[in-house]
RNA sequence: GGAGAGGUGGCCGAGCCGGUCGAAGGCAGCCGCCUGCUAAGCGGUUGUGGGGGUAAAACCUCACCCAGGGUUCGAAUCCCUGCCUCUCCGCCA
């Protein structure tokens, strides 16, 4: 969320921000609730200063025993006119803060405009593509051969977008996860393994809600959502905190499933791993100065190409455009694995600087030694990486003609074998 | 699930038969003084957010004693609801 004073302040710089992320919002409305908003506060506060000195007055007289009754008469009511102004103001602040909850975050200036993923701009690539001698596979045939991966059964269990590995499938996503959490945290993200239900305020301290409830898994009673990424719970970790200056930067990993509801994806990636409702996940989390925020982005978005490194898939960087961009970051980079069997380019890490959109939602700041107040942090994350994905990669860049995968080198003291067969 | 106890400032901990309490006291921290150095000692100081104010400060003001309501001229203190923590019993991966 943007702060109401910055975007009173900075109306034109949000009105850019607004198209060229293709959003329009109310922006006169917003100010008109804002000024009425101050000027009832500044009226009730007054109310309330009188109330506290005449009741210290009657507080002196009462003390020494002498009459107040006067006084007391005078203040009654003062209290139901301060509640009258107090419901008033409670109204436009949740018009408001409505209106802010659903302000996108300000596109940073290195974010290339444009309207949709067409116009995404790719940064580098890394890798080439391998050439197959026979038709590579698609990651569905392939795991049907090997049976490590059942979609019928899942489905019987729970449902379409659902997946049961075994084997050395199963094996092969638990290795993968135990490499990418060992590395990460090698270069100095702190693992964790933090709760995949939470309660409604996380969910809007990194901006899921109220935007995208349509996007989530609900339980009703109690009520808690299922976590559509470990960037929620982890990020939360430091909710209404105040952290000092020399604690930072902070960085966090950790793996934990995930649940898309993936409404309004009817029609794609039906077949295969690609797009399941729950999947299992690495992610990298920052806690950060505002001064170092662009720079950590380029780190972490590093740190995530190196995992395809060491497996030796290739990948690109693109950077997402205005348009295309999720609506809490500032600046995002998403890593494309390449996969035969469908001759493209996939999402495989998406990798954000939030700035101090999710931090101020969710309330993390920092103290810097020696100076008075606070400030917000810059929040950062991206997957390191999606495992279903990775799998998926792993299996078709790895197939051979015989139907065998071999497995990748940093992989095999995890797997104990060369190759599936 | 049953029975109790409790949530106060960076920490510990008073206050809780309503008034001068942003909150005693201690510890930690910071600034001075003192001391050959260290320790001890002495004096001062130390929260967050909002609104106004300023070139920036100073300053003024409002709110905050888990959260949200209520009673009252006035609430950390009384009442209600919720959340969390702890102890005992039961149940359980």
């Amino acid at each position: 969320m943007l702060d109401a004073r910055f975007v009173r302040e900075n109306i034109d710089l949000v009105k850019k921000s607004l198209g060229d992320r293709n959003s329009t919002l109310p922006l006169e409305e917003f100010l008109g609730f804002e000024e009425q908003r101050r000027i009832l506060l500044k009226e009730a506060e007054e109310l309330r200063n009188k109330r506290n000195v005449v009741s210290e007055e009657i507080g002196k007289l009462k003390t020494r025993k002498q009459d107040a009754s006067k006084l007391i008469e005078e203040m009654k009511g003062v209290s139901d006119k301060i509640r009258e102004l107090d419901e008033k103001i409670r109204i436009l602040e949740e018009n408001t803060n409505e209106f802010l909850l659903n302000v996108p975050n300000i596109p940073d200036k290195t974010v290339p405009v444009g309207k949709d993923e067409t116009e995404n701009v790719e940064v580098r690539r890394w890798g080439e593509p391998r050439q197959f001698d026979f038709e590579p596979l698609n990651h569905w045939d392939i795991v049907e051969i090997l049976d490590i991966v059942e979609f019928e059964r899942a489905a019987k269990i729970a449902g379409a977008r659902f997946s049961l590995t075994k084997g050395y499938g199963a094996k092969l996503e638990r290795s993968l996860m135990n490499f990418m959490l060992d590395l990460n945290t090698s270069k100095g993200y702190k693992e964790v393994f933090p709760p995949i239900l939470v309660n409604r305020e996380s969910m809007k301290g990194t901006g899921q809600l109220p935007k995208f409830e349509m996007e989530l898994f609900r339980i009703a009673d109690p009520e808690f959502y299922l976590i559509p990424t470990a960037e929620v719970p982890v990020t939360n970790i430091h909710r209404n905190e105040i952290l000092n200056e020399k604690d930072l930067p902070i960085y966090y990993t950790a793996y934990t499933p995930c649940f898309r509801r993936e409404a309004g994806s009817y029609g794609k990636d039906v077949r295969g791993l690609i797009r399941q409702h729950q999947f299992n996940k690495v992610e990298l989390v920052k806690f950060v100065k505002p001064e170092d925020s662009f720079q950590e982005l380029e780190a972490l978005t590093n740190n995530a190409e190196d995992i395809l490194q060491k497996l030796e898939l290739p990948y690109r960087v693109v950077a997402l455009c205005t348009g295309d961009m999720g609506f809490s970051a500032a600046k995002t980079y998403d890593l494309e694995v390449w996969l035969p069997g469908q001759q493209r380019y996939r999402e495989i890490s998406s990798c954000s600087n939030f700035t101090d959109f999710q931090a101020r939602r969710a309330n993390i700041r920092f103290k810097r030694e020696g100076k008075k107040g606070t400030e917000f942090v810059h929040t950062l994350n991206g997957s390191g990486l999606a495992i279903g994905r990775t799998l998926v990669a792993v299996l078709e860049n790895y197939q051979q003609k015989d139907g065998s995968v071999v497995v990748p080198d940093v992989l095999r003291p995890l797997m104990g074998i060369e190759a599936i067969k």
